[in-house]
DNA sequence: TTGTACGCGTTATCAT
DNA sequence: ATGATAACGCGTACAA
């Protein structure tokens, strides 16, 4: 491994002059600057990020800690992390926890080992103990989609009680009042939100809350079979589900095929997050979405900028707008054939 | 920020005591071994990665270098990826080239100063400057999904020419004989040998190639419509369309609806690499995909395998098998249809 | 079982 | 414009 004073000896001059060639951090006389160059270039010299990192304690990486990464919400958050991110020169390491704490906690210890510039994370529970840690390790942090109960901290996230309550008036415009909701994880602030929403458009027209109707799931593919076996059971029978992510949505489509019901002539469904390829490809299901390129990107602005500057301003909540998507092409009218079921 | 030296000092012992209780790195006696982790409970110190990494030269961090994030190909190769590396401790740094080797040259260069422990590559280019960088500085690499022409490496892929072969023939197998493909950028391994695949199959049943039929694209789905076009005004038309990515078969699917065309009553459309989401609901188009999850858990395993091991020994190519996925629910009686159309 | 001295590769400080 | 020295935080080699 070729280092600074090899270059050093190299053009007969000290290692800090060579490093003020590689950096351009001082002033280099223009002939001993060939002379360096030519060093570097025959010794093909590159310069050693960790100990730089070591002195000047930036590590130029920041790291996205997500809750699942085989779901195309995240994927997109992904990118729009990383763009920003590498655009300003810094890399981004992904973490999955699938939503599991011990996952998410060992990661963010490795994390402050490493003493990343700082991170953005999905919290997986509302647990603050690792939180502390980053604070007492002065590390910033950018929560996003979720809070985390109890903690004031910079936040990006998306208006899930907005969307929450347009799915179900959408429904309840199609002339639905017996609708479930398929929830995430009870302590996961995006189901709360969204499940409030929910509950809010119901009161505002009048339709009582039936408990049967609430489930709770994981928001993953997996966690709607049961759930759909037990909605299907309630009475009177919802006559439309709101699934309150995209992957749930999936797993109900598929569950409600397999009891024997079509979407959306015997029941409605409608979601949380899109399907990209999917709806771009079958455009069928009426959706509540979110930007989640910019969520991404707006999340590591906002940690870039308390990278830049610790001095410790208000926390920020950032709520990005939901867009509702009705799919006129097929979703709608068969909707509406829907509601005249019940 | 507290080091081992004020751990040590706190414990009433020398640094180096302090690090072997950190890491369990050799003998202390056990009334030792408390004070000392009492010191660093009250302290709350947390060793620092950077200084680790600087002295044993292992950084514990590998990168993968993609060429679309968007792509769920890719985005489950991720999965895989840092599925594998977590479960051995290490972390995974992922780079988005979009298809662009001044970015990927960006990346590799940035990489090699951060000395990272190794690299997972889809190569945009057959460009061999950068990995003689690589191999120059000693870091291990694994291509995956892609040669690079000229350079034996190690290679964790797919079996493309099985997979084009095994798509024109299930066309050639319903009647079509008129049959277009839409293939990646020419220099990219990976769309050549899926080509070939075609060429073979169509040589195999004695069907003429025509040049007209063979399209180049960029792997992604904007190039479809383009394409599309000029396959339309092919005479005569074709009948059927390989599509060597998921993306292009996207934009071609929302390319020929555009030209009042249904898939596949009036055109046939198959596709290497599936569309997962879509799929699952939408169970339409016949496939030819490859296991990606496995495909980057067995980069990341060979990669772990070269770091640990460094005596160079033969580069090792990794085939994995391509599965023809037919779709019998629509999509086979369909396509079928559509043959009648010629 | 414990400690001392030094080096990993870089850069900031201060001096020339 | 250039350089000597020290320090970042840790672990190895060697001693005790």
């Amino acid at each position: 491994m070729v280092t600074v004073r090899d270059v050093a000896r190299a053009a007969g001059v000290s290692a800090i002059t060579v490093s003020r060639v590689v950096n351009a951090s001082g002033p280099v006389n223009a002939i001993t600057r060939e002379r360096v160059e030519k060093a570097i270039a025959d010794l093909r010299y590159v310069p050693n990020g960790m100990a730089k990192s070591l002195k000047s304690r930036q590590t130029h990486t920041l790291a996205l800690v997500l809750t699942d990464i085989t779901n195309p919400f995240w994927t997109t958050v992904a990118r729009g992390v990383e763009d920003t991110a590498a655009a300003r020169g810094y890399h981004v390491i992904v973490c999955n926890t699938d939503e599991d704490p011990q996952k998410e906690l060992n990661y963010i210890n490795i994390l402050v080992q490493r003493r990343i510039d700082g991170m953005i994370l999905a919290p997986s529970s509302n647990n603050t103990e690792r939180l502390d840690l980053l604070s007492r390790y002065d590390m910033p942090c950018v929560l996003i989609d979720r809070h985390v109960k109890g903690k004031k901290m910079d936040i990006v996230r998306g208006d899930n009680a907005k969307g929450g309550f347009a799915l179900t008036r959408h429904l309840i415009g199609l002339g639905h009042r017996d609708i479930a909701i398929m929830s995430g994880p009870v302590e996961v602030s995006t189901a709360s939100q969204r499940l409030d929403g929910y509950r809010r458009a119901l009161a505002a027209h009048d339709i009582p809350i039936q408990p049967d109707y609430i489930k709770y799931g994981t928001f993953k593919e997996g966690s709607s079979e049961q759930i759909v076996k037990e909605l299907l059971a309630a009475s009177p029978r919802p006559t439309a589900i709101v699934a309150m992510n995209n992957l749930m949505c999936i797993g109900a489509l598929r569950a409600l095929r397999a009891e024997g019901l079509r979407v959306p002539e015997d029941i409605a469904l409608v979601s949380f997050d899109d399907i990209p390829q999917a709806s771009s490809i079958y455009p069928f299901l009426t959706v509540c979405v979110q930007d989640a390129q910019k969520m991404g990107q707006m999340a590591t602005a906002l940690l870039m900028e308390r990278i830049a500057d610790k001095a410790a301003s208000e926390p920020q909540e950032i709520v990005l707008d939901t867009t509702l998507i009705v799919r006129e092409s097929c979703g709608a009218q068969l909707v509406k054939n829907a509601g005249i079921h019940r």
